[in-house]
DNA sequence: GATTGACATTCAAACGTTTGAATGGTATAC
DNA sequence: GTATACCATTCAAACGTTTGAATGTCAATC
């Protein structure tokens, strides 16, 4: 009786009295327009129920919530309606250019389809992964996008997740094996991309710098590279081939192709053409070259695997296979927003989607000169 | 009585019987340690009245949730607690390499308080940046970092949030004007580091590309560089001044460097040095003088800003100055922790906080070759 | 043996929403 | 004039927490 007389005295002219503290809330809209909590959350929230609501009480309704500057809480909301409509991006690190243009693909679909992200980055720190999954559980969150890397190895991600049954999606990685739908490039289509297009322009001696051991990319692409050799006849020099050490840093590439680069040129071996597991590798091959006075691609052609940013501004720019990483965001939320709808109907099989990866031909790359003019890039090395 | 009775028979077998639906409850765990829902709370929030706990209902408590896996749902505790513990950070664009050690800087101070960040990306684009505004605000973000953009010139976001008195920090821009507080490196300090690298080199014929004219840092390092120029006793040629388009597309510097090296080669006016914006507009220079057979920086030194990645994985690596943004970052959260912590002691001021850049010398810097072996850059231009 | 105080636990209300069921109207059909 | 249907709105409970106040127990003090 009392709360009455007071709202009544505050819906006079006190109605629009802004809160000293603390947010407008529904009720604070119920007491200026003189109607119920319900009726307000009604129409703002737009409950099919509000076709029963007055058109003039809706008017009058948004006004008013539009005037206080209403906002509804969305802890209130997730916490009544038991959906957060919030799905969880785990990013491995975000200042990997790699993930980006995921992140943003992942973002497209779920705004389409009226579902928030809830974006955090790893860092490559097991400690911080972790930590983030169990927010990402606090929080809610119906569904949980993995980009995945290899310091992630053998975390207990999927018993902690699937045991509060929320639905996981890897990018990057196939981990169907584990009953997790994957998307990720068709690194295999990807090497052998790279290594035709070597062929094609006449290359023969061919070094490959293969990705490390740990990092799930490594093993495909070097088979697509082989198998793509073969098929055009050629064996490729066992001498030539290289491997980079496992590192924790995705930007450690760097250092391997230049270090990678000035081994190659110190053992004095003939090569035309440089096969890198990624761009980051690729431009440290492309500064030991460098060092070593020789050009690119006029002496040794180059390229890389990703087609990130510093590849493409470069001189030279570098040739490079590109991954659909937009297409993979979307392709990664579509699947995720299919399992969150049918969470009941759980029979569903994972799914492997492996999307064709595409040449960016720039100029790191071009046709050996003649070996007559007696310029191979490993030749002219005295040293 | 009869709810108590239920509590009885379900505490009894089938305690741990998982929910088919939804996640794990205090309740949950408060019926199966045939306790209250209070006591549990107490005990797993840490609460003052935690210490009159037993010991060792305390510790069947932790065994027992850790056992079901409960995790507290932070959206119905941030709705009794009225604190949401966490800050909107709105980044203008993420995949801009500038955004990343910023968010990073960020992150870590909250983590350090106990609170959560939540990241959004307007992807430079208006109207993403109002939406993402909103649903900070829904989800009751206690404060908002903005990492600034010229793209936001004159939206109303001020407005908007000050309403709801949520205190607001941006880092990239100068907005004391506006009573908020804010975080950026000392831009005209910057131009003068770069300059006086190039003057201390020996260069004296310098090009210089200024940044868009609606970008809030073109203007002080332009000042920095006249400034530090003049107390050398040079005066730059007005001829060798160049002014970069306003772009929305951070990445447009790298276009507009090719652009203008092209023109200032085609104008076959001497030069030895360019002081390019930022990095990727140097990049593009480096590729333009690259395409015109000049070598950097044999022919020409080249320098940037920003120190981004591209900048140090090019070859040759480009000198640039580096922005302190891990350390701006961190500033603006504890600034924003501070602004969050006293709320109500609103009166405080918006502070001013330019911090010190740093100059990375790379390859792209030399002293000029002697004018008499007759090569200076824009000399052996013959067409 | 009553009072005090410390201890261990629980009650109950609240946070801001949503929503199935209920209410009190008014108009139409029989 | 009663039943039926519809319309506009409200009730009240619930979501999962937290927390000030209350409860009950036990031992020590006066």
């Amino acid at each position: 009786m009392l709360r009455r007389v007071q709202n009544e005295q505050l819906s006079g002219g006190a109605a629009l009295a802004k809160q000293e503290r603390g947010h407008v809330t529904l009720s604070d809209v119920a007491r200026a327009c003189h109607l119920s909590v319900s009726t307000v959350s009604i129409v703002l929230s737009q409950a099919p129920l509000s076709l029963h609501v007055a058109e003039s009480t809706r008017q009058r309704i948004r006004a008013m919530a539009a005037r206080l500057g209403y906002h509804p809480d969305l802890h209130a909301r997730s916490l009544r309606r038991r959906r957060t409509q919030t799905i969880g991006v785990l990013a491995y690190d975000m200042s990997d250019p790699f993930c980006i243009p995921v992140v943003r693909g992942i973002e497209e679909a779920l705004q389409e389809a009226q579902y928030f992200s809830l974006q955090v980055d790893a860092q490559t720190q097991r400690m911080l992964f972790d930590r983030y999954l169990r927010m990402l559980l606090e929080r809610r969150a119906e569904g949980v996008i993995v980009i995945a890397s290899w310091v992630f190895e053998e975390t207990n991600l999927l018993a902690d997740i699937e045991k509060n049954n929320v639905p996981v999606v890897i990018v990057g990685r196939d981990l169907t094996a584990r009953r997790i739908t994957s998307v990720l490039v068709d690194n295999q289509a990807g090497g052998a991309l790279a290594i035709r297009h070597l062929l094609s322009l006449g290359h023969r001696r061919i070094a490959v710098i293969r990705g490390p051991e740990e990092m799930f990319d490594s093993e495909p692409r070097w088979q697509g590279i082989q198998e793509a050799a073969s098929a055009a006849g050629l064996r490729l020099d066992p001498q030539l081939i290289f491997q980079l050490p496992s590192q924790v840093d995705p930007r450690s590439g760097f250092e391997g192709g230049l270090h990678f680069a000035r081994e190659l040129l110190a053992s004095g071996r003939d090569f035309t053409g440089v096969l890198a597991f990624d761009d980051l590798t690729a431009l440290g091959v492309v500064r030991g070259l460098s060092e070593a006075g020789l050009r690119v691609p006029g002496d040794c052609s180059v390229v890389g695997f990703d087609d990130i940013l510093p590849a493409a501004v470069a001189t030279p720019g570098i040739t490079t296979i590109r991954q659909p990483l937009h297409e993979m965001g979307l392709l990664a939320a579509q699947r995720m927003l299919e399992a969150v709808e049918r969470r009941n109907g759980r029979g569903t099989k994972a799914r492997l989607h492996k999307l064709a990866p595409e040449l960016i031909v720039r100029t790191s790359s071009a046709s050996p000169r003649a070996k007559a003019d007696g310029k191979g890039a490993g030749r002219n090395l005295s040293r």
